[in-house]
DNA sequence: CGTCTTTTTGAATACTGTCAATTTAAGTGG
DNA sequence: CCACTTAAATTGACAGTATTCAAAAAGACG
């Protein structure tokens, strides 16, 4: 059914050097450190000290953009690097035995991608950029060296990754217990969040990823995504033009969320 | 609606110490060595080299025997402890906000329990065994002290971790792109592979939880979970009486639960 | 031996999915 | 730049699956 000349066009992305010679080089190899890193608090270091953070300086990685559609890694390629976003959008999915996408994830600046490939050495699902993005690309053999000497930075890895263990057991909960409204509310709430603690407006966004995306990631088919959104609108709850999100009642989403079990 | 006096009783549990005086006391005390653990190629020391896993002996804990009904840890207790089933059935669930229970897992002899309080240092779920049941409590601290000098251990650590991940990314994928009958059927094989590597048969087995608990898990209702048995029962794939489950047609299952997308 | 839990099954309902048509937006190439 | 093609989103009508409510049977447990 589908033309495979029409699939995304998956070119292979270029890390960039570590520190790129550019006219104003004496500050953008900072730009790369941790420490003053404007998302340090929301990625990698966060949650470790001072001293240790300037420890996760010794890292050196590169940056890298990667363009919308392109896939930063696949679904079994082998895992050397984690990745942090810099700037954009990520999904990260799966392939189904049958060919279907099954949508694992959403990514936004400061979050990382690529945990999941630690455990047989090879990634476990594949990263899509939703828009034009930058990633940091660390170096995972580097990380554990450092981690070796350095029990902050050991202590950083694992809280991260049990912190991905509980973020999925969340969405388990959503989809084992919540019906299409509630799922949807629940993913609107929780975008709202993570816009605002990265400056954004809470109340006012853009989706970046595609009502059969959405409904991937939620269990859902698009079209129920798009009646669920009609339907909130109707309701003066959001306003929906196309991508674009208003939440009007803020109360009212909440309170549609928590009437479970009536 | 519920009786409060009919929750199932929930006893503090004790923590015997590692090294309990018995008649036997000589080989007693190995027995809680990873080294030499029946269990040891399924549980922590899983995919460490001969030399780390002895490294590992070092590593001091007790066991506890908890009984049908009795929760090991709570949502929200203090994280202190990982805890690797030594024999017996756990399940983990989560508590909704409107107070009905979602099973997250079940655990078998073996598997890991609490790798998800690292996140925040609470237990971020509860553990309640099926049956009688025994488990190794391993002091946390401790293990990253060990993995503070030993990368074997940390890359132990994060590997378990990141398994994690992965084992939830499917039980994700199960419950947003399969029906019940897949569902059912998924549960089965994964329930059938995991006897098998613990010596048991793959075909014939005993459920230890509820039809209302596999419900919860599979993100549908106990009814479902029933009428689902009988019409495996109907198709020759299974025999149920019960808990009791013989499976008949194994290709058949699989089959069934391949033809997503016909 | 009676009580309570667990399981099964039926009937009716509700919700979500499927199929299809339409509109709008986005991207492509002449 | 416009015509054309393709993708994305909305909406309706209908079908199908899972849930709800209810009742009964079978175990489990004290």
């Amino acid at each position: 059914m589908l033309t495979a000349t029409l699939e995304a066009p998956v070119n292979p992305i270029r890390i960039m050097p570590a520190r790129q010679t550019l006219g104003h080089a004496a500050v953008s190899p900072l730009a790369t450190r941790c420490s003053n890193c404007h998302l340090r608090d929301l990625c990698l270091p966060c949650g470790m000290t001072g001293t240790d953070v300037e420890r996760l300086d010794s890292l050196r990685f590169g940056r890298s953009k990667v363009k919308v559609g392109q896939t930063l890694y696949h679904e079994g390629d082998r895992f050397q690097f984690i990745y942090a976003v810099r700037s954009g959008t990520f999904k990260s999915s799966l392939t189904l035995t049958d060919g279907r996408e099954q949508v694992s994830g959403f990514h936004m600046a400061g979050e990382l991608m690529g945990l999941d490939g630690v455990a047989h050495g090879k990634h476990a699902s594949s990263a899509t950029a939703l828009e034009d993005t930058e990633v940091c690309a660390i170096p995972y053999a580097h990380l554990t060296e450092l981690a070796a000497g350095n029990s902050g930075t050991q202590n950083m890895i694992s809280r991260l990754m049990s912190r991905e263990i509980v973020r999925e057991h969340s969405i388990m909960m959503l989809l084992g217990s919540m019906n299409a409204e509630e799922r949807l509310v629940a993913f609107l709430l929780n975008l709202s969040q993570r816009l605002k603690a990265r400056g954004y407006s809470a109340s006012e966004f853009h989706l970046r990823m595609t009502r059969a995306e959405i409904g991937s990631y939620l269990g859902m088919k698009l079209e129920t995504v798009s009646r669920t959104f009609s339907a909130f609108q109707q309701q003066r709850l959001l306003e929906v033009d196309k991508r674009h999100i208003r939440i009007i009642d803020l109360d009212g989403l909440t309170h549609a969320f928590e009437m479970r079990g009536h």
